[in-house]
DNA sequence: CATGAATGAGTATTCATTCAT
DNA sequence: TATGAATGAATACTCATTCAT
């Protein structure tokens, strides 16, 4: 005979664990997140992850109702952990510029530590080509504001070129994100060189003075 | 669809007809990887694709003997087409810098044009993670030498400042990749003001003078 | 089938509510007929009749450990509901005519209010084939004995032809249950009108021509 | 646009074997009929009838594109079955009484020969209870014009009472209904003899005096 | 050569039942 | 005693591939 539960009446039957529900619920993502990954969508089983997580598989879809809800949750989980990570890195910098150098190192890092998520963004956009918008892009467009802020700042105190603000995140972000998925399709590593290169090339340009000018003189299309 | 029977001299029995046979070749994998695009993988049925194509299934297995093999053949396909495309545009100028900046312009078009061959690449790399590299990277490295030599040309006359020629092309590279990635997934299009952008921002960097010296003084990690 | 508790006085602990026992068996049986019949057996879910009855999943089995259990308790039930109603019927009469007249009206009468029993015997037999027979067949041998009692009776009396009883009671009872299969497949409705139809075409067959005749002097109902 | 079938040229391929798949589609509707009456219809796996037919599944749903369409075809094959064997027998006479009693025992005679119809009926009503009609009062319904006709004209002859035609078609389908059901439900056997009681019971209801000694001056079968 | 009939391996999901609380 | 979380057996249907014609 358990003591009752001092809270006065409760409702008759077994009370439910919600901490026990939440924690089962991250680890069901963070199982699913990586078979999802290393097998593809279609041959990860919903009966192997359940085997993985020692549990049966009515309990998976107590939590999850089909496999693609699944899938879809784990996709959202990733981009909520990129997201709080480039923050979180983002805080620990104040000067503008810094920040920028400070998130392209988070993100690359991010990606690098975790292959995984990348495999997650590929298998979304394959096997869900119906969806009005690929979760990374919600995310991106959700995120892109601070961003803009951020380098219209950078502009005003005579640090960024006056250049409209939108060239320069969308030039960036396409660039980050292409890096991303090549460091994985093509199994490159070293995410700190990189973020070097970028940010070299980004904020220096490749042309020397004399190739601007000479460019410019051309009449380049850029304007 | 009835062969042509030419008259000539013919030797005993049915004559293959090379000409017919290449052409229904590409006609199947234009038809495929159309419908590859438009369905994925899975759910593209080759009796479907026999179909649109008004031939007998049995006919799509004698030119590609599994469904894995049409779909990599389409794949090629498409990098054919793509490094064709590039190439023809990048020859139609002589200077070095304006062979980059077509190049460019010319990528971006031809995916522009073609979004059935990104959705391919996706579709590859989701269905097909046991390949050692993906049929992308192949064929970009097998064209990178001739980029590299071109940037270092440039940087040879002066013209690029003198940085490793490989912090150029992957950076450039990435850049691409993931531009013609983002066109897809967020449904991006214009092309040639991407281009004009990209080119800005890779050519000149972001910085003013001001902000370079600024950084430099901070002792940015770039080298 | 358990022994009643005899209340005199009350032994420690929760004491068990019988009244609350057999009331609760009921409304489960009631809302379980309807859902059986609403939905099949198959598709019927414990957990939905739970849900509807305001309790737990685990408290219907506690009153009957199997899905199958229930559903023939309710058909079960439904028989039951049946024999009371035809026999309170049947007493209202006196005169062994009438009560069989009585008792036809009132079975028809009986399935029309309730098609959801007819639903429960078609059900019986479609899933469980294996019984060896219909609780429908049981309490129609166990009241078989005193309706052939009464035609006895009527024969002895010179009201009906000198035929087996069986003959009598076999086809007037095929044709019921006949007639009630048929409304409800058909959506038929009247059961008053049919009883009328029914009992013309019957009694002048079973009728002898004195009989016949003492009836109509009694002014039978049918016309 | 189908093309004659010229025998000349054909068109490319193997050709159709019309009377091939004719044959095999009655022969999976009749294994289909045996094996729905024996398990049922969930416990009915077309794998096992397949298996029984000795041709892979996936030939079953080349002829019947669901389990559903399956069980649906063969109920009416049942039906159709059913109307051929009765209107056989009613043909082989003349008078119109006669074929009435021919009809009733063609009809038990039928039922008690396939019991497996009689198993479909329920499993249809049980399984399929979205359907507006079940196939069997499709098919009564369809046929009901012809026997009203019958009667009609025994009245007109004076061989039946002047009742509405509908009460006496209905009361007799309703009776045969049940009986066919009830000698399904209760494995009861003999036809011929039941044939006979219901003769007698409704004859003798349904019979003018007139009608009665013009029958039984012929040497009517009941006795 | 071309066809399409035949095949059967492969899989997400449901739901009756159990039992810890 | 009442509850509902956990379990896992059970099953229709698809579609890549083969091969007789």
């Amino acid at each position: 005979m358990k003591p009752a539960r001092v809270t006065a009446q409760r409702r008759p039957g077994r009370p439910r664990d919600e901490a026990l529900a939440a924690r089962r619920c991250e680890e069901i993502l963070e199982t699913a997140t990586r078979m999802f990954a290393t097998r593809g969508y279609q041959d990860m089983d919903v009966q192997v992850a359940a085997d993985a997580l020692r549990v049966g598989k009515g309990t998976v879809y107590r939590y999850f109702p089909t496999k693609r809800e699944l899938f879809l949750a784990a996709v959202d989980r990733a981009m909520r952990l990129l997201k709080d990570h480039v923050e979180r890195e983002a805080a620990t910098r104040s000067e503008p510029l810094d920040r920028v150098e400070a998130a392209v190192r988070a993100y690359l890092a991010f990606f690098e530590a975790h292959p995984e998520f990348v495999e997650l963004l590929i298998l979304e956009r394959a096997e869900f080509k119906d969806r009005k918008k690929p979760t990374y892009f919600v995310h991106r467009d959700a995120n892109l504001g601070q961003w803009q802020d951020l380098f219209g700042a950078l502009i005003a105190q005579g640090t960024v070129r006056d250049v409209p603000v939108a060239r320069i995140t969308t030039v960036l972000g396409d660039l980050l994100y292409g890096t991303m998925f090549t460091n994985f399709f093509a199994r490159r590593a070293g995410s700190e060189a990189q973020a070097d290169d970028i940010l070299d090339v980004v904020l220096h340009g490749i042309l020397t003075p004399a190739g601007q000018r000479r460019r410019a003189g051309r009449g380049g299309r850029s304007k």
